[in-house]
DNA sequence: CAAATTCTTTCATAAACTTGCAAAAATAAA
DNA sequence: TTTATTTTTGCAAGTTTATGAAAGAATTTG
């Protein structure tokens, strides 16, 4: 039991990991649920409505079920690699359809793309260029030929981005490329470090296709730095939450589109 | 848990490991972490935005929580047990004494050096360039820059190796270089692979200093591709195992030599 | 269909965060 | 040593975020 002895107010995560354990595998009432964190009712439907996006419960009318997959007691703290964990997932296997075994592919950073390093195991013979570090722990043990970019590591996202990375990226042909962003709009993908746009746009300009991988959550926002424009990529990995207007934009870009 | 006997101000560091310790798996508030810490809130939060920064963890309203540990340093942490650590861990020591605050400095692959990368959090500001996956895993949240060459997987060593991670070496200007090797004779050192050999020449072509790290093992022995000769190298880090003879030749070559 | 409950939205308030600035400490220079 | 310069720290003003309450919309239930 998750216990928080001394009286303190408790902190957003803290509250979310003590109602996934309420939730244990049965179903909870709001007000039980309000009543056991001690905040108001509104509080514990924020959190519900925050919890279910990360697919880690299912609200219902007047409290909320536990959706238990069996091994989910970790992600509880790291939510950035768990944010919309399922629709990520189905992004993913979609954009596995993509590849053939022999391709010659490269992938970008962010916890979409990651799932998608984890699914290679089920083709053969590729060559797999990154600049995810996360990308290549997981891929180191595959057997495909893997090609890591060299450049500056950013801690944050864990990634080799920057200039440095464009000598070796120019040196490179590479068949598919995946990416994955922090916003997407009509005018293009955003991201927040200069260093990592700067690689996007290098690898952009040198693939044959361009694939974004992109769970709804991220199409209208926009961060910091231009990282490509729309009519860059061939094609966008999505789910269903994406809008039809934005899809209508899409068309008009000629950029295809996936519906995971 | 936490504690720091003598009452003297603590130094950024500290206060970042202490903080860090503290978090252990969990989450801790500000104002927890301030009273702890014995310093202001403010202090607290510039505290943690550089660890998120540098990715030790993931700051939250009010507080802050841990990144786990676990599942992202193991995947690139299984590590060969290794022969003769009692004398690579001196020798790494040894060699630690060769490096100052503000140097930029070169890893080479290999068990040797890497017990070097472990030590280097007591140094501050420094640039590290390398081609090992484990010398970077281990570096990732040290605070250093941290710049990996990049090329071709060689999934032996984990490092980086071939002619692709030349366009990048040209690229940079490096202090110190450490290297480490698997046979070590009157006529140089050499390695099993042709693209490791390649690598380990191409950075001591373009280092001011470069270091050899080998126990006394090393000597004596050759393996398939040579990768560089003795007058390449200004110093020798190796243990006590070392025959006379050697060290005579090493004169010759004008190599120093330390005995660690 | 109506009553009751639950949900969403909006808003006010309190807590937490950011930024800029000045004092204090540490470091370097004289 | 003293003095100057840089860095670190704490404080305060303004901004943002989270929370709880209240009113209207939606859903369930009899």
């Amino acid at each position: 039991m998750i216990s928080h002895g001394n009286n303190r107010k408790l902190l957003t995560p803290e509250r979310e990991a003590l109602i996934l354990e309420a939730l244990g595998n049965g179903v909870r009432t709001i007000s039980e649920l309000a009543a056991t964190l001690q905040v108001s009712e509104a509080t514990v439907r924020r959190d519900l409505r925050t919890l279910e996006q990360r697919g880690a419960l299912q609200r219902v009318h007047g409290g909320a079920v536990r959706v238990d997959d069996g091994e989910k007691r970790e992600p509880l703290f790291h939510e950035k690699t768990t944010l919309r964990a399922d629709e990520k997932e189905r992004i993913a296997e979609a954009a596995l359809g993509l590849i053939e075994d022999g391709d010659s592919i490269y992938l970008d950073g962010g916890s979409t793309v990651l799932a998608l390093a984890r699914k290679l195991s089920s083709r053969h013979e590729l060559t797999v260029v990154t600049n995810s570090l996360m990308a290549a722990a997981e891929l180191m043990e595959s057997g495909h030929k893997l090609i890591l970019l060299g450049g500056e590591f950013r801690p944050l996202s864990r990634t080799l981005v920057g200039p440095l990375t464009s000598p070796i990226g120019e040196a490179l042909h590479i068949g598919k490329a995946f990416f994955g962003t922090i916003g997407l709009t009509a005018s293009g993908v955003s991201t927040t470090d200069p260093g990592e746009a700067f690689t996007k746009k290098l690898i952009l300009g040198r693939a044959e296709q361009a694939i974004l991988l992109a769970d709804s959550g991220k199409i209208g926002r926009t961060s910091l730095v231009d990282a490509g424009k729309l009519d860059d990529f061939s094609c966008l990995v999505t789910d269903s939450g994406a809008s039809p207007d934005f899809l209508k934009i899409l068309k008009k870009h000629r950029v295809e589109f996936i519906i995971a």
